[in-house]
DNA sequence: GCGACAG
DNA sequence: ATCTTGTCGC
């Protein structure tokens, strides 16, 4: 029970994340929105590293599922803010690989750029997977903003440094708003607009709360089953 | 130095 | 992230 995890040092993960960098691409302008987007997300047994990640196609013109995948393993990395890529890429990877075919952008339930080295994971899969990304938190983690307006649709610069790393945005009127960064070949706006499209009658766009709820059930019978 | 800190 | 049911309120 002693390394069984931290296969890279710190200090290697920073290196790493320096090296992909290089990699990333943001266009300046909006970009053609792909017919449906994936949501992804990974859901962790308490006290044990086993891990369960589910990828959800979802139809952009009607928010329906088209396909669910799971994957299930075992993190071999610990959560550490600013890292949190080294942790859940691995297998989020192994999910998107059991899709019937490559996502034509993902949605993921963390940040992209708005990261404290402008690499957080959105971007870091982006990247490795070479696949258009973004990131859609559910609360803050760096830089500053003022609370958007009210109503749905509604929303303010997430500002760290003097430039915009992201928008805080209004999915639902009366609901706590979400984080929205761009991850890698798209841009903010489109992120941002997608966002609310992609959000139904809840404060969480389809795609990412589906996959919630995917890896959630498939851990609880992975659970019930055996082991 | 101290506190904060995506999931 | 996870431990956790019902309950108050629109």
């Amino acid at each position: 029970m002693h390394y069984r995890w931290r296969v890279l040092s710190p200090d290697d993960a920073l290196r790493r994340q320096d090296e992909l960098r290089e990699r990333l691409e943001i266009p300046s302008g909006p970009v053609p929105t792909p017919p449906e987007v994936v949501g992804l997300d990974v859901t962790y047994e308490e006290g044990s590293e086993r891990a369960v990640a589910a990828a959800v196609v979802v139809d952009v013109a009607s928010l329906v599922v088209r396909e669910v995948a799971i994957h299930r393993g075992k993190a071999d990395f610990p959560y550490v803010p600013g890292l949190l890529a080294f942790r859940e890429v691995p297998l989020l990877e192994a999910v998107i690989g059991r899709l019937s075919s490559p996502p034509a952008l993902v949605m993921c339930d963390g940040y992209g750029l708005a990261h404290p080295r402008r690499f957080g994971l959105a971007s870091h899969l982006g990247v490795q997977l070479g696949i258009p990304s973004f990131g859609v938190a559910k609360t803050a983690f760096i830089g500053s903003f003022a609370e958007p307006g009210p109503g749905r649709g509604e929303s303010s610069d997430l500002i760290d440094d003097g430039e915009v790393i992201g928008r805080v945005v209004r999915t639902q009127s009366g609901v706590k708003p979400v984080f929205v960064s761009a991850g890698h070949r798209i841009g903010l706006a489109d992120c941002a607009a997608l966002t609310v499209r992609l959000s139904g009658r809840y404060r969480i766009p389809e795609p990412t709360r589906q996959a919630d709820i995917e890896s959630r059930r498939a851990l609880r019978e992975w659970r019930s089953d055996a082991q």
